[in-house]
DNA sequence: ACCTGAACACCGTTCAAGT
DNA sequence: ACCTGAACACCGTTCAAGT
């Protein structure tokens, strides 16, 4: 039960070895031996640093989050909501692109961190901005995030497709009668997909989905800022 | 390079002894030496049936798949594509109830299982019927199941918060001015939340977006079956 | 044909000790 | 105050052998 006494100091120091050592040989082998070998410390060094593995773990996620809760809203430039958002949902894209093999920890990882926090008050304030009622600006936040962490860890971890076997073959392989919808379309499925531009519309529906919610409120939506 | 002979026999008793393993202790404690004493085996015959671990847990996912893609369109009933398609989106999210522990995995792994494929085809078949483009049904696939598998997901692996600590105390202790729609919203965001309903209107949101999708495209849609 | 046993190179973590 | 060393109870997997 004694609460060991978490040092903080080296911790930057600690997560750019472990994400580094993730994005070079993947999670799998961030190991508290591995990372601790990477600084040149003793394994155990490790626990004076972070409780156990989760905790250094949760530092990764940390490490993301922060880099994506940084720039908040400009204070100059007076963007209105839409561009708020979408430039979160870009930027949670970006992140995944820049560390593929690391940032599917955002999706395993409950993430009650305050930088997480922080990406979510943006949302909120772009909705709220927006006119979304109150009652329901968590939920479609939800749902906007889900839809970007989603995408972005499908798009990084290859549930998407571009495995190893060629969405053709693997069609023409399959029996047509247990897939039917698959032969229907044909070719259009070979066809090579524009991730960008698919995730732009989905964001786009998504937009609409929040104008609607903004709509169905009442009159008119809130003033941006004066 | 020799590939070994994989058998198939035990296969099934194998799997429903990793997936009663990892629903009891998680995830994490589905080891080939877990789940080989669970069978009362050597951890080396399992090998005669899985090529290593990452073929066991893609064994895992397509059990898991196989009932999602069991009961197919109701040969009796003409539902239309909407039924259809919340059949499949309810009952994906009633595995992740049934297997909250398990259910995660499928969204870590490409999963180019045919058992994944019938899921597919279904929802294929069902924004076909819906009158949606071509070239647009598998982007509108991917849009809808990156939905329901996030949602399900944060579900329960508790991503969605009912973590530890709850959301009010988490708002209180954090700057008012790092988080202040958070702040504004107050206690909205302390209301229990129906997660029933919240995936419902989800679902309802998206059968809008195929549907503008599907009226975008041309006059009519396609008929139900005959 | 199916399975076991011993061995190898790894893990996370505890505890006591070093400087 | 910060770190090390030895030890414990685990991993996945190879290889050779048993029946």
């Amino acid at each position: 039960m004694a609460v060991r006494k978490i040092r903080q100091e080296r911790r930057p120091e600690i997560l750019d070895a472990a994400l580094r050592l993730s994005e070079e040989r993947g999670l799998a082998a961030v190991s508290m031996r591995a990372v601790a070998a990477e600084i040149g410390l003793t394994p155990m060094a490790l626990y004076g640093y972070f409780e156990d593995k989760e905790a250094l773990l949760d530092g990764l996620v940390g490490r993301l989050l922060r880099e994506l809760s940084q720039p908040g809203p400009r204070p100059g430039a007076a963007s209105d909501w839409r561009d708020r958002l979408l430039a979160r949902a870009r930027g949670a894209r970006a992140l995944a692109h820049r560390y593929p093999r690391t940032f599917p920890l955002l999706l395993d990882r409950p993430a009650e961190l305050p930088e997480a926090m922080r990406v979510v008050d943006a949302l909120y304030a772009a909705l709220l901005d927006a006119g979304v009622p109150d009652g329901q600006v968590a939920a479609l936040e939800r749902m906007i995030s889900t839809f970007v962490l989603g995408f972005a860890v499908s798009e990084v971890n290859g549930r998407f497709g571009e495995g190893n076997l060629g969405t053709r073959e693997r069609r023409e392989r399959a029996d047509p009668r247990e897939v039917p919808a698959h032969h229907r379309l044909g070719e259009v499925l070979d066809r090579p997909v524009d991730w960008d531009a698919e995730f732009e519309e989905g964001l786009g529906r998504l937009l609409e989905v929040v104008e609607r919610a903004a709509g169905a409120g009442e009159g008119s939506p809130r003033p941006g800022r004066p």
